[in-house]
DNA sequence: CTGAAAGCGCTTACAG
DNA sequence: CTGAAAGCGCTTACAG
């Protein structure tokens, strides 16, 4: 900049003016300016800018995994709504630990970011306390929470499992069982948890007793959960007609695997998968799934902290954005009367 | 820090050592430093660290996309390399353009990374000048180009499409066509294309021609782009025997497609992916591919950058490393005449 | 419309 | 083992 400043015989003050506002200086300077940084190949340093300013740019997200479509929709949605404002993601993955969630909020910290958003809820104490404490505005992300830590931007997973176990009832089954990871490893996946605890409150509440939900393999769920899962299902409770699954992923395994043992989809198995992922709109039959537009969690937590950013809105109210989601019925649920039937002549 | 130097009787040049090099300070002095650090809940600003010792530990990704699990892969094996030496990773998505390739280097190295990794050899000239004088290390992956700008870490998708070509030569086939998206639009998939003419170019030295290339709808492909061009392809070339797809993805939507048109694989017609994703090994008949280390690619270049990045060796000879690929073969695929036979009887 | 001064919060390079 | 001084490259807040 100083070498800028010389070139063109301004002070620094006026080549940050012409970068930062270039309409508070006269047009003769700022084309003197600017033929000046062109022929030095000038670029910015935005990290004394940074210093300076007291403002990074920088938005700090956490998320499980980007290896799962709906994280990577979510970041990409978050990237675009963020980009118009001149904000950097710096993204880091927890691989469902929130142990590694801590250790990652303590390493972002010090990068000043200008807001941070983390997906879900449970946060270890520590992680709690620093988000608490930091002095930028806090998103938690693919919930609703009761009483989020600040703003939060998401969906009720309670309420999309509820959906589902109400769903499968409408259609008249009664053996219904539900497939998601391990509770008891590092790697948890509360919102999934959060979901089969809604679908097995319904199954309760309607006398049908919410047990049979097998929980086995380690988190994320995967095409190979859900083959795995299947078998442990069928082992104890031969009888069972429909599935409810942790994740789509999970569904399309379930479903492959029944292929192979000669289950027929639906006429033998009802399924519900969650997320709505690519994979289900193109497998025969194609999935019933709820759907939850990942892309849009992303984009309205970059608009709303862009909004909160700019207005330098200390005393903004806290948000909760409910993006909700919807029951997908396509070809893998049937109702339940022909089908045990058919199934029982066999 | 000035709070904390102040409340443990020292100079901020000593909290800063304890931060740095715990070592080089007396113990006496250290735990009273840790304790006021700890008191005050004070957290460092690596931005003023970073301005001051002139190293940010920032390392930028340019990325085609995230929703793309081979690419999401890259970048946690990236991240996990770069940790244990606390860089992070500051990650862009081009969307499979070039000019936005150029617009998310200009807006990334104002905030000074150590390091710059991008995917892909094909940049914009302005791109290119950009990287050429970008003083720190330039990584260029998922290629091996010949004339690097700097260094490479990734494999030949030419050889990979003319190992896919090889491969349905040996089942004896010759009716072989190749799906991808279309090369016309502003995103481009620059190594799918590479593939492709790989694929062609070995028809074409067997005698077959290697016109056969269906290359229909936008970047990036997808479930659904299979799905299309195999319609295309079937209107073009009712006889058509085998089929290389750019992609898994799209090997998965021709998959889908033959299932619902009645076409048995692979009876009827040899089916070959690329990338190996999950869906490939669930998918009934599960699918014949070429196999990339995504991940290893990541981290290979992760643990290339910690080398360069800590001995300082800015005479580092350009390296470029090759990963390699493998056919990995699965049911999607068998010999030819047999099922001509079985075809043209039906 | 333009500039001189001070300062952001660290680390470097010395000195003792 | 510890500290005083200088400086990293910008922006803020004034002044003119």
């Amino acid at each position: 900049m100083r070498d800028v400043s010389r070139l063109a015989g301004v002070s620094t003050m006026t080549v940050s003016r012409v970068l930062a506002d270039p309409e508070l200086v006269s047009e003769e300077t700022r084309s003197r300016v600017l033929a000046a940084i062109e022929q030095l190949g000038y670029l910015p340093n935005r990290i004394a800018g940074s210093l300076s300013s007291q403002r990074t740019n920088f938005v700090t997200a956490i998320l499980p995994t980007l290896t799962n479509v709906n994280f990577a929709d979510t970041a990409q949605g978050l990237t675009e709504a963020l980009r118009a404002a001149d904000y950097q993601l710096l993204i880091g993955y927890t691989t469902y630990r929130i142990e590694e969630e801590e250790r990652l909020i303590r390493a972002m910290l010090p990068r000043r970011p200008d807001a941070i958003v983390v997906a879900g809820t449970v946060h270890t104490k520590a992680a709690s306390q620093l988000l608490l404490r930091a002095d930028v505005p806090v998103v938690e992300i693919w919930e609703t929470p009761a009483h989020p830590i600040n703003h939060a931007v998401g969906f009720s997973n309670y309420e999309a499992g509820r959906a589902a176990a109400r769903y499968l009832l409408s259609l008249g089954h009664r053996h219904i069982a539900a497939v998601g990871p391990s509770t008891t490893g590092e790697a948890r996946d509360f919102r999934g948890e959060d979901r089969l605890a809604g679908f097995a409150a319904v199954l309760r509440e309607a006398g049908i007793g919410g047990g049979l939900v097998v929980q086995h393999g380690d988190v994320p769920a995967s095409f190979d959960h859900g083959a795995r899962a299947l078998g442990v299902l069928l082992d104890r409770a031969p009888d069972v007609e429909a599935v409810f699954a942790v994740s789509d992923l999970s569904a399309v395994g379930v479903l492959m695997e029944c292929h192979r043992r000669g289950i027929r989809v639906p006429q033998d198995l009802s399924l519900v998968g969650f997320g709505d992922f690519d994979i289900g709109r193109q497998v025969v039959p194609a999935l019933t799934t709820i759907r939850v537009d990942a892309h849009l969690i992303g984009q309205r937590t970059g608009e709303l902290l862009v909004t909160l950013l700019d207005e330098a809105a200390a005393g903004a109210e806290p948000a909760v954005v409910d993006v909700g989601f919807s029951l997908v019925e396509r070809g893998t649920t049937a109702p339940a009367a022909p089908r045990r039937r058919s199934r029982r002549d066999h």
